[in-house]
DNA sequence: CTGTTAGCGCATTCAA
DNA sequence: TTGAATGCGCTAACAG
């Protein structure tokens, strides 16, 4: 079916080697011969085939990256991020998505070992015992992004500083005159939402000697509108009320304020609110969203920068790229009322 | 480095073909020898090259996916929804981003092909002569998402029918009482948001006699916030207002929206705003927009669906897949003041 | 400069 | 059942 190097060679009347000579440069070859491969080439239309290549060379050109979903800012932000790099070193990218199981994810990890691939980024949120050895004895680089990678020597990692953005975010609510401060947070095996963020928060009410309030606490599963909406839900039934909420991301915050409009809370008069991404929604919801920022694309060329340069060197390194985040402070937040 | 069947076969004193029946259960092992073997690829931590296995069956197991970014709902949920059928179909997805530029598409292309990519799915915004031959010469199936293929009879399509939806828009605000009625329309060479939406658009006035104003059509080149911000205010510079504007995407109608506010020009009091995409946006912003709903998602598992489909039957055929679309009306529509 | 040959890692003939 | 040998498409080392 598909043309190969033989049918060109045959047609220009020369032995494969030369072929190959005048389509890599590899080694000079006469103009007459150079010229009628080429017509050969031309009329065939024959394009080398990578997998032959691949498979002498031992490189693929190949990238695989894990993410749990793309329909999320964060993580088409991450692939953005990472494509770009990955296209201008050269590398192609395969993409899994893993909907944030870990069963899945190390299906994927097997897939893209047996696959050749010369590096790995996963951006995943669940962690478990079976990641960590893939990691430990994979032969290829890899790149964590959003979660330390511990005690792994040989694994790059991406991460902002959640706990400390986090505790920034409530200092300031505190630094409001607030005192009464609940939080949407994640679930408990996403590291950044589900705990990290949570220990900021923790770590603000503590300075501050602000006895935390299990009622003001509301945990969800997953982190689209209707997470910040029943979270809010949850938290508004306590008897005494908190003055603001801090959200584990902006879709919660804003769920949270849907929720508060439709019971006629005023935010922030009553209410103030903080998110925390600062997409895009943060600023075209009214009132626009106290949030903090970060920059998952950043992140994703980080991550990409740090895999290609181990794949140049042919290493692995433990490198640990901390990104920086910053608090936005919009129209969701005001000193409480009273 | 990498271990190798052969490595197996010495370690469990067989030979390369036996390991290899073992492991593909392609012809009976003595039990004994198969527990040797088990035994030894346990030990060796042994993986197949599945680079070796594409050579030999001529079967990569790979799809290559196109779409000009990522950061925008609607790709990413294409991609969401061709990731997801392809991995329940045992393929693996290879992703490019071409930035909307038709030399790096034509590259991707070539690469997918040289990589041996089994089947390409396309989701592209700009078009030219160079596309069209390579899709003609493609050894491979097909699918072109958001544009008709034109005589193209071996690739398939999914689109939806953006002149009618638009024509459905325009029409609302027509049976509303609107005669006034702009457009920020897409770059033309967009053909879904350039081309056929601003079609609808004249559909809709010509059936209602309506005249169309140049000074109430903006022409965007990208499909930014900002975009609709800037279109907004051009077409407010007119000496005569519009009293509706349907705007090429909901972003663009956000924009809009925003400017209208600096201005304090009350939507949809004093103009009302249409969008197109329905992405979460439009039900968070405020006022909640008057939109088209289309899937996305859906539409990526239909063009998977279809490239599935050519590839089992190891054929090209031109199928053509037309996703229904919808009105959504909410709150950024009313009759005019008048 | 050019052609012949030996693999890359594996599946699959063909003999044994 | 098992092993030796062939070849997938290509590059590189070796002769000429």
């Amino acid at each position: 079916m598909s043309v190969t190097i033989r049918d060109v060679a045959k047609r220009a009347g020369v032995s494969i080697a030369t072929v190959s000579r005048v389509l890599n440069q590899s080694k000079p070859v006469s103009e007459s011969l150079r010229k009628k491969i080429m017509k050969a080439v031309e009329e065939t239309g024959y394009r080398p085939n990578a997998v032959a290549r691949s498979l002498i060379h031992k490189r693929t050109g190949l990238v695989g990256v894990i993410i749990p979903e793309i329909y999320n800012p964060y993580f088409s932000g991450l692939v953005q991020g990472i494509e770009s790099i990955a296209q201008q070193s050269g590398y192609s990218v395969m993409l899994a998505v893993s909907g944030k199981s870990v069963e899945q994810e190390l299906e994927m990890l097997q897939i893209f070992q047996t696959r050749q691939m010369e590096g790995v980024i996963l951006a995943s949120s669940r962690w478990s015992r079976e990641h960590r050895r893939w990691f430990t004895q994979a032969p290829m680089p890899c790149v964590i992004i959003g979660r330390p990678a511990g005690s792994l020597s040989s694994v790059c990692t991406a991460i902002i500083d959640n706990r400390k953005a986090a505790y920034e975010a409530v200092r300031y609510l505190i630094q409001l005159g607030h005192r009464r401060i609940g939080m949407i947070r994640g679930p408990k095996w996403d590291r950044a939402s589900g705990e990290e963020r949570y220990a900021g928060y923790r770590d603000a009410l503590r300075e501050a000697d602000i006895p935390p309030r299990r009622q003001w606490v509301a945990v969800r599963e997953e982190f689209q509108v209707i997470d910040g909406y029943q979270g809010m839900k949850q938290i508004a039934a306590a008897k005494e009320k908190p003055t603001a909420v801090f959200c584990a991301c902006d879709r919660i915050a804003v769920g949270a304020m849907q929720y508060l409009e439709e019971q006629g809370v005023s935010v922030p008069g009553d209410l103030s609110i903080v998110g925390f991404d600062d997409e895009e929604l943060a600023r075209i919801v009214t009132p626009s969203l106290t949030t903090v920022r970060h920059q998952p694309f950043e992140m994703g060329v980080q991550a990409a920068t740090m895999l290609t340069e181990q794949m140049l060197n042919q290493q692995k390194m433990g490198k640990e790229a901390v990104l920086p985040h910053q608090l936005v402070v919009r129209n969701s937040t005001a000193p409480p009322s009273e």
